[in-house]
DNA sequence: TTGTACGCGTTATCAC
DNA sequence: GTGATAACGCGTACAA
C-alpha cells in the first residue's frame, strides 16, 4: 500500500486520529479550518484511505460484482460494460467477474461474494441454472440481480428479454418476406434448447406458437439438435424453410446434421444478437437485437435499490423488448479503439 | 456477511480461536483430531472466512486485475478471459475492471488499486498513454504488467505483439496474392495512428518498411485520415491499392474519405483480430491475428513472479508474434453459449 | 499442541 | 469541536 497511514498524518498535523479521519470525510463537527488543514497536509504528504481497512470497519466496500460466463457473447459483455459506467457515476466500482460457464467456479465466485468480495451483484448465471450455489448469497443477505438467464424460484429480481414476443417477431418477419418473394415459408425448425435455460425456452415457445398461428409446420424434435440429426419422422414439404436458434453456431449445426434439409436451396434465418455464420447459405438473415441498455440500466436500478434500501421486492421478471430486428450488417458496432 | 465468525466457530468447538484458525488453514502444529473436528464443525455452521479480514491481516487479497479500456475489442477481452482462468489455477481471484479509455476513470482505477484494490494487475492503458497514472502504482510497489500497449519509461514488464513483423508479413502476402491474379500492388495506404501509441507506431512502420522493400509507394500524409482526406499531394498510379489498419473501421475511414481512392475499384485490405467491415469493397481482405493466448500466458507469468518473488526485473518488451493471417471469415470464434 | 495478546488501518461511540 | 477507545474479523509471534 501506499505506506502512509491515518495515524502519520495525525501526528503531522498535530490531531488526533478520529478527529482527522472526520475532517477528510467531510464531517460537518470538524472546524473548517481544521480540515482545510488536514486536507493540505493528506495532499501533501500522498495520504489515501487503504480501502480493505475501511471496508472492514464500514461493512461494506462501495463495490459490485458484475457475474458472467465469458466475454464473447454480445448479451454478456454489452450488459456489462453499460452497468461499468452506470455504477461509476454513482461512486460504485464495478468489477467483472467471469466463471466460464463451470459449475464449480460459479459457485466458488458467489462463495467470495457472500464473504465480503463486494456488496451485491448482477448476474447471469450458468446453464442450466440450478439455483444451488444462489443459496449462500440469499443467505448472506447480499442483494442480487439475475440477468438474461435466471433460477426459478430464487428470491431476486429478474431482469430478461421478452423472448417469446422477439422469437414471435422474428418469425413474422421471415414470413412476411418470404410471402412478399412469391414462395411463402413451407416449414420451420427450432433449433433452441427449451431445456437449457428460461431464456431457449422462451424463444421455442415463441417460434413454435407464431409458426401454429401462421398454420405452418415445426420440424425437428422439441427443437434440439440431436433430435433434429437423429432423423426426425417429419418430412418438410417442398418450400422455403425458416430455421431459428440463438446463435448462427446452433443454426448451422441443425442445418449441416438435419437430413430433411440436405440439399435445400430455399432457407430463412433468424438469430439473436449478431450473425456469426455463412452468408451465402440463407437467402434472408435475420437478426433480433436485444435492449442491451435498457437491460443493464434497469438491472443496475434493481440493485442499487437493493443496496441502498435493503432487500427490494422479489417482483415478477421485468420483461425487455428487443429493440428491432436487422440484417447481419446491419447489427450496431460500439465504438472501438 | 455470513454472520458466522471465527468466534462463534471456536466457541462452538471449545477451543480457542486461534487454535481454530490454524486448524483451517492445515497449520500442521494442530492435532489431526482437532483439525477434523474443527473442519466438520466448519463445515456444519456454514463457516466461511470474511475475506476483507483477512485481507487486512495477511497485506493481501490473492486478487488480480485486468484493467482494460472495454470488452469490445478481441485484443482487450480475449487475453482477459484467458489470464481469468490461468490465474485461478492457482489460487487468485482475477477482476476485471474496464476504464472505458476515460483517463479520469484510468486514474481512479489505479488509484483503487493502489490501495488494496488488489495485490496487482494485467494493465491495457488508454491511448495515447501518458504513464503519469502509473506512479502511484509503483509508488505503493504494486506490481503490474503492461499488455498491448504500453507508457514508455515506467518500469513494468511489456508484454505485446510483435507488430513491426506482423504489418510487413500483412504486406508481403496482399502483395504476394497480387501478383499471383497478375495485377501486381501499385500504391500501399498507410492507414494507423503513429502518433497514438506505441503499438500503431509499429505497425506503421513495419507496412511502410515492407512497401519500401518492394518498391512501392506509400500515400496518405504520415497515414492519418486526417492527411488522407485533406487531400494527398500523392495520386497513387493506375493499379491495385493495399490499405492498412488496425481495423475496418478505420480502414474505411481512409478508404470513404481519401480523394485518390474515389472510384478505384481494385482495392486489398489488411487489418488486425477480425474483419468488421463490408465484404464487397476488397478484393482481397487479410486480417492478422493476435496471439492471445501466449499474449496472456507471459503477462500472467511475469506478474505472478512480480508477485510471490518480488519486483521482477524491468526487462524489455516481448514480442508474441501473431499466430498467423487468415480470411475474413476463418477467424476463429471461441466457444459460446 | 494450544492459548494469550497484539497488529492490520479505519470508522463509530462515547465522553469531555 | 476534539480526543480516547472500542469495534471490524482474522493472522501470528510469543508464551505456556
Amino acid at each position: 500500500m501506499s505506506g502512509i497511514r491515518l495515524s502519520d498524518l495525525a501526528a503531522r498535523v498535530g490531531f488526533d486520529i478520529s478527529t482527522v479521519s472526520r475532517a477528510l470525510r467531510n464531517d460537518p463537527r470538524v472546524r473548517s479550518d481544521t480540515r482545510e488543514r488536514v486536507m493540505r497536509e493528506a495532499e501533501a504528504m500522498g495520504y489515501h484511505p487503504n480501502l480493505t481497512a475501511r471496508a472492514l470497519a464500514e461493512g461494506r466496500s462501495r463495490t459490485v460484482w458484475f457475474i458472467l460466463p465469458g466475454l464473447e457473447r454480445p448479451i454478456e459483455r454489452r450488459p456489462a460494460s453499460i452497468a461499468s459506467r452506470w455504477f461509476l457515476e454513482r461512486g460504485y466500482d464495478l468489477l467483472i467477474v467471469q466463471h466460464h460457464g463451470d459449475p464449480v467456479v460459479y459457485a466458488r465466485v458467489l462463495e467470495r461474494l457472500a464473504n465480503g468480495g463486494a456488496d451485491g451483484a448482477i448476474l447471469i448465471p450458468h446453464s442450466p441454472p440450478e439455483g444451488l450455489a444462489e443459496g449462500v448469497l440469499v443467505e448472506a443477505g447480499i442483494p442480487f440481480v439475475y440477468l438474461d438467464r435466471y433460477a426459478p424460484g430464487i428470491g431476486a429480481p429478474v431482469v430478461t428479454t421478452d423472448n417469446v414476443m422477439a422469437a414471435a417477431a422474428l418469425f413474422d418477419a421471415l414470413a412476411a418476406a418470404a410471402e412478399k418473394s412469391g414462395k411463402p415459408v413451407a416449414a420451420a425448425v427450432d433449433a433452441f434448447f427449451p431445456e437449457r435455460n428460461p431464456v431457449e425456452a422462451a424463444r421455442s415457445k415463441g417460434w413454435r406458437e407464431a409458426a401454429a398461428r401462421h398454420g405452418i409446420p415445426v420440424v425437428g424434435k422439441n427443437g434440439s439438435p440431436v433430435g433434429i440429426s437423429s432423423g426426425s419422422p417429419t418430412v418438410p414439404p417442398a418450400g422455403p424453410i425458416a430455421l431459428a436458434g440463438s446463435n448462427a453456431r446452433w443454426l448451422e449445426r441443425a442445418r449441416l446434421s438435419f437430413d430433411a434439409l440436405a440439399g435445400r436451396k430455399e432457407l430463412l434465418a433468424a438469430v439473436f444478437d449478431d450473425w456469426r455464420g455463412p452468408r451465402t447459405a440463407y437467402e434472408t438473415i435475420l437478426v433480433a437485437v436485444q435492449d442491451f441498455r435498457t437491460m443493464a440500466v434497469s438491472a443496475s436500478e434493481l440493485l442499487l435499490n437493493g443496496l441502498e434500501n435493503g432487500a427490494g421486492a422479489p417482483e415478477k421478471p421485468i420483461l425487455v423488448p428487443i429493440s428491432g430486428l436487422c440484417g447481419p450488417d446491419d447489427v450496431a458496432r460500439p465504438d472501438e479503439l
